[in-house]
DNA sequence: GCTTCGAAGTTATACGTAAAACCTCTGGGT
DNA sequence: ACCCAGAGGTTTTACGTATAACTTCGAAGC
């Protein structure tokens, strides 16, 4: 209490343990990791937790990695944590992990765009598996030749040599939109994607003009704008100043191009909803934040993270992960409505 | 090319290496490790090479780590990833961290309620140091009693125990702030603060009122909101709402905040700005996200990350570490103006 | 009274790496 | 002819843990 403690040259290891509490090291060893009913008395076992405690014993991990060859521990690929999405990704799947004594190390994928720094590089343990978003392609085929089990998230079927997947159903969601628009009247959309070259968006545009393509009187354009709110308000004000009838409806890839849209809405004059209807995708914070509120797609990224995670543990256990589409719905808010009523037809 | 590879059923080693160089597995070691210069012959390197390669060999970083008692990993501590800007001090972390071989693994601590698990087992690798955010007070005694280097990001100077500390000049952005809004001839003003209990919150409270303080004519109300978009417009709704003078001035805490109470002052028909200005703090996306662009302050959120980073490489290579506050700057955009004419003194 | 058996440990070993300490051979200086 | 230095390796060891294999001892069975 009155001098500073010993300057802790080197922390103390199981032998330090066992020494203080007059056993062997393998004594310890079986008390701290719970083998010990019928191997060791009750009163032993207590005297090595005592003696653990006493000294502040924490077990080398690098050292228990070593012997048990693995290290509880999984990498996770995802493209940005910036991403409001893949930051509830992580926390799904740690806590899933946390739960299971395991650990989660992100790989922030590079975005195409420079030198790719080897993933494995990341993590200073050695990893038991894999999860990666199929956002995050540039690093995959490194971690594919690594023979690790690899669990993809929200990532094409198609793709092979995957050990489990966890998809979302992103068809759905686009098709509730376009269903809750068509019923409230619209004909003429315009739609805003994500110029990122990934599975779920190519769904998000294919299931778009799959269902309004077989409605009759409908007519959709396509336009592309980067995935931040400037480059959204930039590429829709574009589109609604150009000439010839505008659109009634602008279906975005994402809420954060939604909120760039109302911008370039606002910044012309009209008026959402009432002029132009406009949803988003993905029910980000962002979509209630903004005036009006987003009508959106609410996906479960906390789940997709836990899935994953769960789908991993599984391989790892040799048991079969959960399979099927997690579901996602539509949250219709303040930015749709129907038409204005002197819209042309389509 | 025709069959299934083999299975792979344990990863080759450096001994393994070895055996198809014709070398030792010291050899492999001192060649890999970049030690070789005048320990080996340029050809015998670059058949270790060649034979690491040919098998895919990946040292095992558990034996490392155990062998050199470093495993060059950082624990960050933040409080939840799903804040864009912990998510950015996570990536300039992570960046300096790559620069030098280190890899960084995250301890989302609890938010004061939850059993608060131990740090330590988020990492399943023993950690050479830990940078911390003052916000993420609840996992901080556990982590002080390991006797590990810790740097505090945004954290009270007068806390002890710290191996460096990076700021940010928060008294200064707030006062920017001031200034900025009574320039503009604002006298009456509403202070919306963030009702976490944490150093950064507190020293924006001080140095808002110590500055308006020191103008004759002024008042200032102080209202607390949990930190997220309802919040802050259930508590604008309600102050807005209040009989009395209105205020003309809405300071904010956070950006977050900010965007809630634009959305109140929408609900009650008042225009920002023209009829109430509202300033935020942090310059998250979401401040040029929502209508109209937020005047905020901006943090150098990833220099926060990177600096903490450098001090606790520093720290752990016994170098003294860079000192002194990060300037922040005020970004003024369109949610204040001069109050309107018809508003009452203070 | 001898064997057997289970409880309660202990001893010994392996995991894969890095690096210190040691060995061997060749060429050059004197 | 002898020694020495240095290049180019090899042998050996230690890191801290988990666990298989072994030991010891007291009591129960007959």
């Amino acid at each position: 209490m009155t001098s500073a403690p010993q300057p802790a040259p080197t922390r103390p290891t199981s032998r330090d343990v066992a020494r203080a509490a007059g056993v062997s090291q393998a004594t310890v060893s079986l008390v701290l990791g719970g083998k010990w009913p019928g191997r060791v008395s009750e009163a032993t076992a207590e005297r090595v937790r005592q003696a653990a405690h006493g000294l502040g014993y924490r077990p080398n991990l690098a050292a228990r990695n070593l012997r048990l060859g693995s290290t509880r521990t999984a990498l996770l690929v995802v493209p940005a944590l910036t991403n409001e999405f893949f930051a509830r990704v992580y926390t799904g799947a740690a806590e899933v992990a946390a739960e299971h004594g395991f650990g989660v190390v992100l790989y922030p994928s590079p975005d195409g765009t420079g030198p790719a720094r080897d993933p494995f590089a990341s993590a200073s343990a050695s990893l038991d598996g894999v999860i990666a978003s199929s956002m995050a392609a540039g690093a995959l085929d490194a971690l594919r030749g690594a023979g690790l089990p690899l669990v993809m998230l929200d990532s094409d079927p198609a793709d092979t040599g995957v050990a489990a997947r966890v998809n979302l159903d992103i068809a759905d969601g686009m098709r509730q939109i376009a269903g809750h628009l068509l019923a409230l009247g619209h004909r003429r959309f315009v739609h805003l994607a994500s110029a990122v070259d990934s599975w779920t968006f190519a769904v998000r545009g294919r299931a778009l003009h799959d269902t309004l393509r077989s409605v009759p009187g409908t007519s959709v354009r396509t336009v592309t704008a980067a995935l931040d709110v400037h480059a959204g308000r930039v590429a829709a004000e574009h589109t609604l100043a150009a000439p010839g009838p505008r659109p009634t409806a602008l279906v975005c890839d994402d809420d954060i191009l939604a909120a760039g849209a109302c911008k370039a809405a606002r910044r012309l004059g009209l008026r959402v909803p009432d002029d132009l209807s406009v949803t988003g995708f993905d029910d980000l914070a962002l979509a209630t934040a903004v005036e009006p509120e987003l009508t959106t797609v609410r996906l479960p990224a906390e789940q997709v993270g836990k899935r994953g995670m769960r789908a991993l543990l599984a391989v790892l256990d040799d048991r079969p992960a959960e399979t099927g589409s997690l579901p996602v719905h539509l949250v219709a808010r303040g930015s749709s409505a129907p038409p204005p009523a002197d819209a042309p037809p389509a």
